[in-house]
DNA sequence: TTAATATGTTAGACGTGTCTAACAAATTAA
DNA sequence: TTAATTTGTTAGACACGTCTAACATATTAA
């Protein structure tokens, strides 16, 4: 008698990072490219392919010649799981093993493949059920259910709107400092001028109607709302 | 102009388990075989050939044909820094997360390869640049130096002989309290008269001439020297 | 000391994930 | 609307880590 077994389940380790990029990409930029993929994985484009089929055959994606990428609802569910880990253990890192946003990132992205339910609701627990990793980017429950928050970083922003601060997704206090310099506070609203394509940095003006230039990297960590 | 790199570096995850198995086979026993790692690693002997040869011209084992594999000095180094990680991970897993002994050993078999110095820098420095892991195994230290203590969990003492009790490898209140209903305390002598092979047992005599039996869980975190 | 048994090795295959070279489709510019 | 360019696909190769089947060596028992 020969049963063939469907594996429902995940896949491997080198499949997981697909379905996880291809539903960022998704999230980011509505359509997703091969090229665009081959270059976020850095790989080439015929790996891309063939691993498109692959993912395709098994349901976790939908996917044809020459036509856009998507996430099926089981690819998504999967993506979201493993954005969950990954956002946990960014927090974690930061929160409790004091190690800096800007290095957790890469370890980060070796611990969301750990398997252990317990190992994660663990973190979870520790860190009282976050719903925000230290990027300020919101953390999928254990159901996939994601805060449907209008929250985004300032540097993603559009020109000419007002917004408003929400939150700050850093709380080191030299950060903290600094946005205190600028005379920017959680409450505050801001129109954003321009940002500058060469180097992500964004001209704002605050409420005295005075002129002031962040960096990319402040822009990312600082919450708005329009 | 060519270049031959040749990578020095540590090898890849399957690399990694099979240069610490061989290096832990060889401790336990002195010589390794290739069926016990084929067991050990859950796969059959011709993978094992194959790997031993590729690993011994990479100069990690030492290994001919029909011959016994050994580790050499570099595969010892690897060894001992794959163990260090381990251990370092079960005992956050334990002290710092809370997990129960019993259930950390399959997570930290997944965090020993994370590659990250400041990852695990920063879990030594949490636990305070601990010497030995919930099990009682010595951790090395950053340099792959290991304390070379004599204590040994008292399962692996040998029979009549006279054993001191210096450690436990485990707080838990209900494990201690267990070791004092049985009147077994640290700096106690006891004489160990009897390994059961069926189900690892031992049965101890006391101080008081009284015979007393612990199950083999038990003994493994009684830690004795002669 | 030969035969039986246990252990180890070689040969050849396969799935995964990657590549390069060559070709095909879609898009953009003339 | 055809040609040039960009983007995507197919074919075929390869390294890795695994397997099974067949063969070789060592060890143990007669």
């Amino acid at each position: 008698m020969l049963f063939l077994i469907e594996n429902e389940g995940m896949g491997s380790l080198t499949e997981e990072n697909y379905i996880k990029s291809v539903y960022s990409l998704q999230q980011a930029t509505g359509e997703v490219f091969v090229s665009e993929l081959a270059k976020k994985l850095q790989v080439k484009p015929p790996t891309v392919n063939s691993m498109m089929k692959k993912l395709a055959l098994k349901k976790w994606v939908i996917y044809a010649p020459y036509k856009g990428i998507k996430v099926t609802e089981k690819g998504k569910k999967e993506a979201l799981s493993i954005i969950r880990r990954h956002r946990l253990a960014e927090l974690f890192l930061v929160n409790v093993m004091k190690l800096g946003w800007e290095e957790v990132h890469d370890i980060a992205e070796q611990l969301e493949h750990v398997e252990s339910t317990r190992f994660y609701d663990r973190i979870d627990e520790m860190l009282g059920y976050p719903k925000f990793d230290p990027h300020g980017e919101p953390i999928p429950d254990a159901n996939g259910k994601i805060l449907n928050d209008k929250r985004i970083p300032l540097n993603q922003a559009k020109e000419n709107v007002t917004v408003k601060i929400v939150a700050v997704a850093d709380d080191k206090k030299s950060f903290l400092d600094h946005l205190n310099d600028k005379g920017l506070k959680i409450g505050e609203k801001v129109l954003v001028k321009r940002k500058e394509a060469y180097d992500g940095s964004v001209v704002l003006v605050n409420k005295a109607k005075v002129e002031l230039m962040i960096t990319h990297q402040v822009a990312e960590r600082i919450l708005v709302e329009e």
